[in-house]
DNA sequence: AACTATTTATAAAT
DNA sequence: TATTTATAAATAGTT
């Protein structure tokens, strides 16, 4: 919107995408903010950036109250999630949730062990093409679990580091105030034992 | 952005209410896309109107897989939310069987559809692990029908060199007698087109 | 639903 | 990364 259309396809520069992924998210951000207080709406929003940093809002209440508002008003269609109501009787629907295990354990028996023994030349070419693609389909999905898993606890890793930084500055603080009035303990180098304990 | 600075405050007026409702959901959405297309990101919306009615948008894939790709980068921070007051061990159970079931609907679901956007780490790698054995098992029954294949191209050459050296016998055997006893026919160059049928 | 005067968002430059 | 600026895009009020 400014000194040049612009062009609905991916920004190739990286530099350029990147300042425009904050620009516009946090554009993006208020008019969720907007349309909330304007039109009395309730929004959330997740937005998962190219490198699978999470940004989200909830306009109202938390993300996981709105998910679970979501699923309600999509039930039926699909989901159903974890969310019980009718604590229909326990024993009978343990029994009722083993029969549906053991079916389904039926059908994958049937496709994961199942006789290729009496398959033509052609329809195990095909299978094997088949699976080919699922295992490249799997391996790919594997990585992006991941790398997102890599993110995640490398995300621990700075609020960790953060903490660490805030504790060791309590500790000198305490240092300090023990040097000020030095009366009760003397306990050596007690620096040094905190930091191994927070140190990583 | 018009004609009159916004408040932030809710619209009091019913009709301007709906009316801009509209008109800023349809830009938060395209919106929505513009970011999701130009910075290569992925982003789930929704809306809830004030009267209850569900607007969604998932730039990528379903709103499903998103829900489960939020809950998997937040998770450990809330995760569990919604934990059950019920003491039962019957409820542990239930929950148990659940998700045995839930994992192998997955895992069905990706065979049929090839959706593996919804599987856990481990249930991937169970799955890929199955597969590579399926793809061993079905390469070597391939190898032998391939193997009974060949012996049995390679035998009927053999039969088929037989009968060729047989009826060529025959056809030699055939132009004596012609020889010996010239009599009625003078077909030209008989030999030749013999030949020419059974050479193979 | 269209129009248009203005505000708002933002691409590019700094 | 933040600020500035010229311009595109969104939209409030109107028809």
């Amino acid at each position: 919107m400014a000194r040049g259309k612009v062009q609905m396809k991916r920004i190739e520069n990286p530099v350029h995408r990147q300042v425009t992924f904050c620009k516009r998210r946090a554009g993006f951000l208020k008019k969720a903010k907007e349309l909330s207080v304007l039109c009395d709406a309730e929004i959330g929003v997740f937005i998962f950036s190219a490198h699978g940093k999470l940004y989200e809002l909830a306009t109202q209440g938390t993300m996981q109250g709105l998910i679970e508002r979501y699923m309600r008003s999509t039930r039926g269609a699909q989901a159903e999630q974890v969310k019980e109501t009718q604590p229909m009787d326990a024993k009978e629907e343990i029994s009722l949730l083993k029969h549906e295990i053991e079916s389904l354990q039926k059908v994958l028996r049937f496709m994961l062990g199942g006789e290729a023994g009496t398959m033509t030349l052609n329809e195990l070419h095909m299978l094997e093409k088949h699976l080919e693609f699922w295992i490249y389909h799997i391996r790919s999905t594997k990585m992006d679990i991941m790398f997102q898993e890599i993110q995640f606890l490398q995300n621990k890793e700075g609020i960790m580091n953060a903490a660490n930084e805030h504790l060791q500055e309590k500790i000198e603080e305490q240092i300090g105030i023990t040097n000020v009035a030095p009366t009760m303990t003397n306990i050596p180098y007690p620096l040094t034992i905190q930091n191994e304990i927070y140190q990583f």
